[in-house]
DNA sequence: AGCGTTTCGATACACGGTGCCTCGTAATGG
DNA sequence: CCATTACGAGGCACCGTGTATCGAAACGCT
């Protein structure tokens, strides 16, 4: 038989990374000029020069485009370098997080995503899949001794995350005294 | 001339109440039913039997009728009875605001609308028009001799917040810590 | 080299929602 | 009864969706 797609085949013409790194640009950068809300399949094909079919034969939605296009520069973005003292590591990271929530186009292309889930399965089982947020408070949590349970991570991120969330100037969230507050909510054995 | 839609006229055939009711309850049962994503304008107008420049005529977006139709709830749902107890009045909040936000359908409009805000501008300042859920925490705070800032606010709504729209399970999270863990970071001077 | 397989870019298609416009009609005030 | 405005209904061009199909290109195998 003529055959279907098969993604996962060992014959045939293999699959062009240069498209796909092609449409994963295309998406950042038309994320960016547009909005989430104007940003379509059909406008990123264009802009990768790809055909149309070829991103639907990869990707089932601009979701999971983005995802992608977004996930690596995240974890980045969300790794602070250590510092001694640990309320201010934290509040160095608390720092990072915002900017990232409120500056970085990867956390624009996170919130949106984060958006989409709320009223689409499809997109909450997908961020699901990696925790960006959780999985770089953890990170934070756990060099300096504290507890990295779920609630733990939720406290950690909640403040800010919320704060950008609806819209709050970023540079009004005072990190250091959050900080201090958490490394003494937080702090063992509980 | 023959004039144009003029909203505030002092002549001519008023609005009726009875359509706008009709598309504003046509709106919320229509997002429990498909959800936001394919929550359309023409669905809601057939839906409430109204013309659909009817809608068009009062409402711009979906976001703006989603908004009416779900505020006032959304105000209802997160004013709890006062309790005796700072501490419990407080983790009472908490159980109402996590509850609002995963189970109510006036919440998950409102998740919706904050999720749109998130690439929206328009949206953005719409609810910006009405600080729902900061509003409820400061009256919490205000009424239990807390500190009634935005910092404040948003360190009582963020960790729900967060754990919610993060898709983690409503049931937990333990707002009794939570609740004696912010008494003692918000007590006064600060 | 030749064949089968799979992806490539390109294009066409039916479908459905958008936002605007126009129709004839209904409900106000002067 | 007339001017004015909102009403329900339906038509319109436009655009994005997701699928199907085309010939060409790029691989492994013999």
């Amino acid at each position: 038989m003529p055959s279907v797609t098969q993604h996962n085949a060992k014959v045939g013409r293999p699959r062009s990374e240069q498209a796909r790194d092609a449409v994963l640009h295309a998406a950042d950068d038309l994320l960016e000029e547009v909005g989430y809300a104007a940003l379509t399949v059909k406008g990123i094909a264009e802009r990768a020069g790809v055909g149309r079919q070829t991103v639907y034969r990869w990707w089932s939605t601009k979701a999971e485009i983005l995802f992608e296009a977004c996930v690596t520069d995240a974890e980045e973005e969300l790794s602070v370098p250590r510092e001694p003292d640990p309320a201010a590591d934290l509040a160095s990271y608390l720092t990072a997080l915002v900017t990232f929530l409120a500056r970085s186009p990867a956390g624009a292309a996170y919130r949106a995503l984060l958006a989409a889930a709320q009223h689409d399965r499809a997109v909450k089982e997908l961020i699901a899949t990696r925790d960006v947020l959780a999985d770089s408070a953890r990170t934070v949590l756990a060099r300096n001794g504290l507890p990295t349970s779920d609630e733990a991570a939720a406290r950690v991120i909640g403040t800010p995350f919320f704060w950008v969330m609806s819209g709050r100037d970023p540079d009004g969230l005072h990190p250091g005294e959050l900080a201090r507050d958490l490394m003494r909510d937080l702090a063992p054995p509980n």
